[in-house]
DNA sequence: TGGAGTTGCATCATTGATGTTGCATGTTCT
DNA sequence: AGAACATGCAACATCAATGATGCAACTCCA
């Protein structure tokens, strides 16, 4: 590769990021916005969104391949493998919740028909479900806590949190995971544990 | 208003009635799904989709006016008023439930620009704001506890459960109360109560 | 300076969804 | 049977988004 051609590809790639995060603000205010609108956001002109990505279709789904990496990293950084449960449980919030702070609308297109997409998620997918037994062997769910259920809710918390949007990653982690353990109630005037 | 003019108008509106079914079939299942689409599923054809409907818009905001009326009904009939906090919380969450789970395509639509379902829905949102509030005074909520927050963790919690979809409404609603007021831990290992 | 590559602009073709209309065919009640 | 109305069907018009292309102008580096 000649320097000129490795400058050239530098601009190209950054006109290419320029547009991914374009997409990303249009598209999480208003899915159906047009590439035009995105193009206009991103400042450039339309024609150039369609050089660098064939179709509408190719525009999202790699935007769904670079935040589904950037998720997979997240994730991987909490080190959810041998870290103690809680912590680990932290940890990850905190690091997807910065990711999805600024790639909420391509996290939530990455579960489109990518192999590879998928292949990442069902490993991500794989970790989570690992902490979530680690953590209810540890005691620290109800040992007779519906993992599916939990995951469910712990996935809309997080949802939740990105949305609400007030404080940063750290500060939404800690709400989330204890609105996931504790709950937002006392715990009097309820029936006995099932 | 004659006989006949009765007996027809009997007869539209049945049709009214199974084009908004259908639309909310379609619809909840494919949120871009075609006006042909949504015809076929109610068994009509796509011209009299239109001649009931002037525009797709106007469809979308019948479902959301009939969605918002059953759902108001949903929460008056509970008695959020003079019940008390969990008992309002349980029934509101169940009748909720019970509309959720075949309108909620209409109900994620029933926010728009339209004046009365606008109207509605601020009453609703008063009424479970006071349940709140009643809930917290009651010692049911922590006395510290973020009641923005706590009504956006009950939104999604509701949600989550109608799309599980396992079980009925009742077993839902407990479920979504014991996780909204205990969460799914033990609270062991925590800090303290902030 | 010259070449390689990229962008903007103007323009056009295509496509799919939307909405409209006329007409023949029922259906229901009187 | 006849009136009133609704429906299916076919055809048409419209429209907006998508995607493609040719060309001039620009930038960057050798």
């Amino acid at each position: 590769m000649t320097e000129a051609t490795r400058a050239l590809r530098s601009d190209a790639e950054r006109t290419v990021r320029q547009i991914l995060e374009a997409a990303e603000r249009v598209l999480s205010r208003n899915p159906a916005a047009t590439m035009e609108q995105i193009a206009e956001e991103a400042g450039v002109a339309r024609t150039t969104v369609h050089r660098r990505f064939a179709s509408r279709d190719a525009l999202v789904g790699a935007m769904a391949a670079w935040a589904t990496r950037r998720f997979a990293d997240a994730v991987e950084a909490a080190h959810p493998e041998t870290a103690p449960p809680l912590v680990a449980l932290y940890q990850v919030t905190a690091n997807v919740l910065r990711v999805k702070l600024d790639w909420g609308f391509a996290m939530s297109r990455a579960l489109t028909a990518d192999p590879e997409a998928a292949r990442v998620h069902a490993e991500v997918e794989e970790k989570c479900e690992r902490v979530f037994r680690a953590a209810r062997e540890a005691g620290l769910l109800r040992a007779d806590a519906d993992l599916g259920w939990a995951r469910r809710v712990y996935y809309a918390l997080i949802h939740e949190a990105a949305q609400s949007g007030d404080g940063d990653a750290d500060a939404l982690a800690t709400r989330v995971v204890d609105t996931l353990l504790r709950g937002v109630g006392t715990a009097q005037g309820l029936t006995a544990p099932r």
